[in-house]
RNA sequence: GUGGGUGUAGCUCAGUCGGUUAGAGCGCCGCUCUGUGGCAGCGGAGGUCGCGGGUUCAAAUCCCGUCUCCUACCCCA
């Protein structure tokens, strides 16, 4: 084959179909209860939607982005994220003027130039919530309450919630001093990864993975961001506690979360899965406050809070986890002729019963153990048997494959015997019980 | 972007020391097969041995490059 899918995409086929569907519908049922509207933006925008909100030392702007050209002359990119997108809509389209806060949810797929590897792709997919216009602390608990609602009705639950805050703008440029201050008499016995961090974003090397970094910013007795919160901050970081704490939502204050995208003020979160499947790409949820975004795209200040959560990674938590994933419909019956004057007949029969559910009839005729076998792997719950006889009479003469039980409806009585049987297995019906369970 | 591993049929994999027309199992299609059978037997389709160079009388096999996927970094969901 000439063509295959490019480096870092994937096809999603209809044998993984069970599983995406399982989390996008999980998303809307869940964070509709929140009030979140579904928003889908476009793919791609213009470029400075992103850089300009991501920021320019952001290591997504500078190496990840897939930016081009089209043949206007538009600087455009796909969307590397989904928050700046959703703000710009936000301004947009005037949400300002409906009743506060305003609440989005989507799922969709995003682009960064990466190397893949497990859990990371260059087209990757995340669900999205953000609450805009609120900077109240009830809404950042509120949106990590989501987070954990909707990994609660996945079934996911070894995973710990690291909560930290990187401050007002003013005081992670206090803490950025400091660390240059301290750091810099020290620059020589830095990685070489840290030397270059200590000028663009010197938290960044809070969390460096090097062992020599980590001894040093020890030796060092450097403090924690969370010691340089102006007071505001500090007062919003405890009221998010407070709330979570009284919702009995366990989480651990991390100090050391960073975040790579400039716009985040004071809450920044990370859901961490605890598998060892999930090495290295451990976080599968991750968010935080913007209240800056809407200024730097140009539109009145908007305070906002929202998170990402990767669907690739839920996969392999679910997976991780083995977490039991409801299957998709199967056919309710495959009809079988058994004669070419059936072939016909036999698609009439599968008409009516598509009526109700998902039915297939075959399209030539076959041996009858060829045929029983193919209606199993087919998935079908019943073969529906059509020759002369059931033609002449009208009488259809159906056999439940699993017990091969063998049984005769009429016609006239067959539509009425295809609403009699039971349905309940299908992820349609999961998803009815989680809507009534959440009604509970 | 850097390092390591990898690649033969739709899938899982054989393929000797470099040797002539590259194999198996499963799956797919067909026949035996005319209504109680799901079996079994037989047959068929399907391959630029990831791609491109090189060495050689001869390359799936050896060498170089390149791409993919996996993986560790960087970074991130």
């Amino acid at each position: 084959m000439k063509y295959q899918t490019i480096k870092g995409t994937f096809d999603r086929l209809p044998a993984d179909a069970a599983k995406w569907r399982l989390i996008e519908e999980t998303a809307r049922v869940v964070l509709e209860r929140f009030g979140a509207g579904e928003i889908h933006t476009p793919i791609f925008e213009d470029v400075g939607v992103f850089s300009k909100a991501a920021g320019d030392s952001s290591d997504i702007v500078r190496k990840e982005m897939y930016a081009f050209t089209d043949r206007g002359g538009r600087n455009l990119c796909l969307r590397p994220e989904a928050t700046a997108g959703m703000v710009r809509a936000y301004l947009e389209h005037g949400f300002s003027s409906k009743p506060t806060p305003v609440k989005f949810w989507t799922f969709e797929p995003m682009f960064r130039g990466e190397k893949p590897q497990k859990g990371r792709e260059r087209q990757f997919h995340q669900v999205g919530y953000e609450i805009l216009g609120l900077s109240d602390p009830l809404a950042d608990a509120e949106i990590i309450d989501a987070g954990v609602q909707l990994l609660s009705q996945l079934g996911i639950e070894e995973y710990v919630i690291h909560l930290g805050s990187v401050g007002d703008p003013e005081d992670r440029a206090a803490y950025n001093q400091y660390l240059r201050d301290t750091l810099s008499p020290a620059f020589a016995r830095l990685s070489a990864e840290s030397k270059e961090r200590l000028e663009l974003n010197p938290m960044r090397i809070l969390d460096s993975k090097i062992e020599s970094d980590q001894a040093l910013l020890k030796e060092l007795a450097v403090k924690p961001m969370l010691e340089f919160l102006g007071s505001e901050a500090r007062d919003h970081f405890e009221a998010v506690q407070k709330c979570l704490t009284a919702w009995e939502i366990p989480f651990v204050v991390d100090s050391s979360i960073v975040r790579g995208l400039d716009y985040y003020r004071r809450t920044a979160f990370e859901f961490i899965h605890n598998s060892p499947a999930l090495a290295g790409c451990s976080t599968i949820l991750a968010g935080g406050r913007y209240d800056g975004l809407a200024e730097i795209l140009g539109g009145q200040h908007t305070p906002g809070v929202g998170w990402g959560c990767g669907a690739e990674r839920l996969i392999l938590a679910i997976e991780a986890e083995k977490i039991d994933v409801p299957e998709l419909e199967k056919p309710l019956v495959y009809v079988i002729p058994l004669d070419e004057e059936s072939i016909l007949y036999a698609h009439n029969v599968a008409r009516e019963a598509r009526r109700v559910a998902q039915s297939l009839a075959a399209y030539k005729v076959k041996g009858m153990g060829k045929a029983l076998s193919d209606a199993e792997k087919f998935g079908a719950r019943f073969a529906v048997i059509i020759g002369s006889n059931e033609r002449e009479t009208s009488i259809l003469n159906i056999r439940e494959l699993a017990t091969r039980e063998q049984f005769t409806v009429s016609l006239e009585e067959f539509g009425e015997w295809l609403f009699e049987q039971d349905f309940g297995s299908g992820l349609e019906a999961n998803i009815r019980m989680l809507e009534a369970q959440l009604e509970a």
